[in-house]
RNA sequence: UCCGGAAUAGCUCAAUGGUAGAGCACUCGGCUGUUAACCGAAUGGCUGUAGGUUCGAGUCCUACUUCCGGAGCCA
């Protein structure tokens, strides 16, 4: 206790490491309650917000007067004080404040803390993200991605990043953003998957992680036209093996943002009991069994259709945890998807359903792996073979059954924070008729 | 692209076809424990745009614009 003159520069987020000591603080006023000789400061620097008690006969004349009539929301403020523990303060921890200076005094604030309509605050996107609940978020997307990536370091997957430009399409070109390319067109990426395929028969075990493109004209909430997307892919894996990869996976992740993350998920109001639920093994469905249950149920479908948002719905209601829906007729799917030995005209793909009606965040796929089946569904899907030269190679020098899938990271943060909307699970989401800011 | 809904003060919302209102924010005043503080005062409007019906339109009709929700497709 012999430093306690030393002034600390410290996070917020570490003051209850500081007990009795004098702190700096770099921040912002978040909002400000004064009463006559007494004004509390609620300021927040990133890392985390608190409250800053000012009396009138602690500081100086000028330091009370901007503290309790000249300092607007969200001016820029440096404070010094002493850290008390205080049952009356939000975080059970105050700072009793020596001096405050302004380093700039904000302009009128456009958005308040209190309720406000969606198209107002995501035009003031860049600012709403200082809000309590849209920095909760933040936080959590990142520690969701640090698991991601810590968990396939740690199961021996090498990062392996695709391009974004690329000559052509992983799944038809309808839903592509076409770009000039010098002389040339190119498209955004939609999948990094052809890619990963040719990276797992050179390493073995791969992912990759970043933004893909879809101009799909979709205006739900479990739709972005940029949207971020982690992308396994193993040699010699089949179905099974990436069904138990995902959600040895998933169950990773949503712990440790249930560990890391308590805070932010009660800042968000979500529910974590149903977090801790969250374990593999998984649920899994046959899609010959989802059909037979939405038959049962009433719901108007037919066999050979792939499912909608409101079938997803219907059938993970009967479920705490995700479920895999496995084996679609390879009619409704992709052409690189293998078939099912025993029944040819299934799939063996699937996809993972999210509790709660947050919908499909994994679809995944054992890949074909012969060179003929694969030619004759290029030319079913009627895609221009030439452009897959190089991705039928892997067919041709030391092929493997190989399975990998792709997972939503907005879909699957907008389910684990219990937001109803994926736009808010991306920092500066780009939608169909918004691009800005 | 299709189906449905909405547009009023800076923000969130009211207003039987008959004088456009409240809360919050901002400004001013009061208060030594506030938790989206409270109390008092002041301020704030060409009702999305363009037409039409009517003695009279924020309200009814038409078109357009923008936004929201959903479908298909997908992660």
């Amino acid at each position: 206790m012999s430093d306690d003159l030393t002034i600390h520069d410290i996070l917020i987020k570490d003051l209850p490491k500081h007990e009795a000591k004098t702190v700096r603080i770099k921040g912002w006023l978040y909002n400000r309650r004064h009463k006559g000789k007494l004004a509390f400061l609620v300021v927040r620097d990133g890392s985390q917000m608190c409250q800053a008690t000012v009396f009138k006969g602690d500081v100086t004349e000028e330091v009370f007067e901007l503290c309790a009539q000249k300092l607007t929301q969200e001016s820029s403020i440096i404070v010094e004080g002493v850290v008390r523990a205080d049952q009356r303060a939000p975080l059970g921890f105050e700072i009793s404040v020596k001096n405050v200076v302004a380093v700039q005094i904000a302009q009128e604030y456009p958005i308040q803390p209190k309720e406000h309509g969606v198209d107002f605050l995501m035009n003031k996107r860049h600012l709403w993200l200082r809000s309590s609940k849209q920095w909760a978020m933040m936080q959590i997307r990142n520690e969701f991605l640090k698991a991601t990536r810590d968990f396939f370091y740690d199961n021996d997957f090498t990062c392996i990043d695709a391009p974004i430009f690329t000559p052509s399409a992983c799944e038809g070109t309808t839903n592509l953003f076409e770009v000039t390319y010098f002389e040339d067109k190119a498209y955004l990426s939609q999948s990094g998957q052809l890619y990963m395929e040719a990276a797992a028969m050179a390493m073995g075990k791969v992912y990759c992680l970043g933004p893909t493109f879809r101009s799909e004209k979709s205006k739900t909430r479990r739709h972005l036209t940029e949207f971020w997307m982690i992308e396994p892919e193993v040699a010699y894996a089949t179905l099974d093996d990436i069904m138990v990869l995902a959600e040895n996976y998933v169950s990773y992740a949503v712990g440790r943002v249930v560990e890391k993350c308590r805070p932010h998920l009660e800042i968000l109001e979500r529910d974590i009991t149903k977090l801790e639920n969250i374990k593999a093994p998984f649920y899994r469905l046959s899609y010959d069994d989802a059909v037979k249950y939405l038959k049962e149920k009433g719901m108007p479908f037919e066999y050979g259709n792939d499912l909608g948002a409101p079938d997803e719905t219907a059938i993970s209601e009967n479920y705490d945890r995700p479920v895999f829906i496995h084996r679609y007729p390879t009619a409704c799917k992709a052409f690189y998807m293998a078939p099912d030995p025993e029944k040819p005209h299934l799939a063996l793909c699937a996809d993972l359903i999210a509790p709660e009606g947050y919908g499909e965040i994994i679809g995944g796929s054992q890949r074909a792996d012969d060179i003929d089946y694969l030619l004759k569904k290029i030319a079913e899907h009627k895609l221009p073979a030439e452009i897959f030269d190089w991705y039928l190679d892997l067919r041709k020098y030391g092929s493997v059954p190989h399975s990998g899938f792709g997972l939503g990271i907005e879909r699957t943060l907008s389910w684990i924070c219990k937001v109803p909307h994926v736009r808010e699970c991306i920092p500066f989401p780009r939608l169909m008729e918004r691009i800005y800011p």
